[in-house]
DNA sequence: TATGAATGAGCATTCATTCAT
DNA sequence: CATGAATGAATGCTCATTCAT
């Protein structure tokens, strides 16, 4: 079923994450890529229309599984609290798991020229989607608060949980993943469950 | 006492970093940059050993004056859960109001092998210092909870106002600053606000 | 008769000669050429040592009925006159009919370096040479002006009809072939034959 | 008044116009046009937008002074027979002194899709246009025939000048100017002239 | 203090050709 | 007889940097 195309093209995209989160698109030249993967130069352009574009397929290719995986996440999960909760683990292990793509996405993903700029959008924008309905669960169902936007906080949730997965794989890679998890879980339920406030 | 030198270097500060947040550093050419200061292209040389030395010099000079405000805005508030809150409201107001510059910041901050690495990273280190310092405060006086750690709490915090920031300014801009900034305190305070737990 | 391989070539043959007609031989690529005949790349290079290689072959190939056509021509005129002029219908009549291949010989007739280069000189020597033969012929029987020089008033007519044509067939290609050939004739006929001059 | 950039551009106008007129556009690299020109190569790019718009300007630069002369034949012309032939002996002139350029325009003209070509048609047109003026005038003075169409008879004569001027400088280049224009002259009169025809 | 023509190493991309199937 | 994935030398172009003025 793999075909040699596919082999290729493997090969190709994993050259090309590796260099790119070290070093950034600009940063990367296709003769690096090319050299990493043991192909030829022309290789890149038989397969595809550009350096871009391989990055775009790229992109493509591997954000499905990252999809799926949430997905299948917040279809696991019997509560809201346990949703939310859930998702935020299953981000820390995608992040830990996919560190180079992670750090693309962080560097690129704010670069508006780019030809991947929707993809990265949409694929950002899903989700977040997958908290804000973890979220709005939560609120219909009494156990999250209702003077909060699930939108807004679905947002402000994944954000928190990003910024703390890269301070944690930079500055302290040795604490166990469940540590920042709970840590997380601690501020982001409390964030979002009913109850008095300040 | 503005000499002609500072302003040269003014107009092309302002040049860069408009460009620069719209296509990235490596993205901006030397050319574009002088021609929207509307100066010749030795005059970048004349100045700065190199685009990237400029751009250094461009984060160093507008860096002080926001460090100076978080400090300040620190040592206004009166209580911990007050701090917390107007250095939200600064952060959100300094994105606002320097957007160019954050969407630089965000970008580059990851990029290890540029110069001005270290100085972007210390900047980070001390904003979510003014953060860490706030909850630490609160833990103390037993109105934040305990059982979370001041400074992770800092980061997750500050990262948190950042996207949702980016997400206000780039999908609804059109918000009030202060609709956002309530948005934020609700979800921030409860994170941390000593009580019943989920 | 026609085996597979002369079908394979002939598709080859008519892709190439209209790509090269409209963008050159250097502007045309191989990939179009097999594109456009819908065969694979390395059918090329089954059938044709190289790309040049294959444009060879169809010169040769589409010229013997050029040739053919033109040595019939001259041997049905009864005089001179007559010949000359039907030389001239025929070398319209095949530019109408073979626009491509016309604009492919105006193109690359001159260019040195080509392999095809000396079959082009050789059939251009050739065609002139029966316009030449009708000239001597006529400068012989004493209809034509004595104090031309056959070869050098062959290869001016030769020249005169084929400007003639490119311009009709680019700039005004609803005229009938008829007028073109009317207008040639007068300006040849009274060129060549002899009587009082200016 | 010869500023440096004018000295550079002159150089490689040079550089390019001999190498193009030996290989072609598409057989010339600019790699070979700076070394001959004795220029780096980011120089071509910072006077020209790249390699077509060198051949351009140039084309441009060089074919002023060309019309420009036509021009002034044409006026110091008496008679329509005298600027018949004075044209034709400036057309002849014009290719012997510029034989790159001649032999540049004979192959670039029919390439359709070069940005060049505008350039081309309407330098061709004017050029014919000085021959319609004096066969026009010479039909109106009723010394040339009326049976010929003015704008036709332009073409043909202007093609069959230049056919056997790049016949003689190829094929027999010691044959004095004069001896060609002659033959030419003989032809195209008697091929305007009014009298009998055949 | 400022200019802008010139530089050249480095880059993405093209494309005729090869070859295992 | 035909295929198409793979090749790599060659090419046009970019752009940070230099320097004479």
């Amino acid at each position: 079923m793999a075909t040699r195309s596919d082999t290729t093209k493997c090969k190709l995209y994993d050259a090309a994450l590796a260099l790119i989160a070290e070093k950034g698109f600009a940063g990367t030249t296709v003769d690096e890529i090319v050299e990493r993967a043991g192909v030829a130069k022309g290789t890149v352009y038989y397969h595809f229309a550009g350096k871009a574009e391989l990055v775009e397929a790229l992109i493509a290719e591997r954000l499905t599984p990252l999809q799926e995986q949430f997905r299948m996440t917040l279809e696991a999960a019997c509560t809201p609290s346990a949703a939310l909760e859930a998702l935020v683990r299953a981000e820390l292990e995608w992040i830990r798991d996919n560190r180079s793509f992670s750090k693309m996405l962080m560097t690129e993903l704010w670069r508006e020229e780019r030809i991947w700029h929707d993809t990265l959008f949409s694929l950002r924008h899903s989700i977040i989607g997958y908290f804000e309905r973890a979220i709005a669960d939560g609120i219909a169902a009494g156990v999250f608060r209702s003077d909060i936007d699930a939108a807004f906080a679905a947002s402000a949730l994944f954000g928190m949980t990003v910024t703390s997965a890269l301070d944690w794989l930079v500055f302290s890679p040795e604490t166990p993943l469940d540590t920042v998890a709970e840590q997380i879980r601690r501020l982001a339920s409390m964030a979002v469950t009913s109850g008095s406030a300040a």
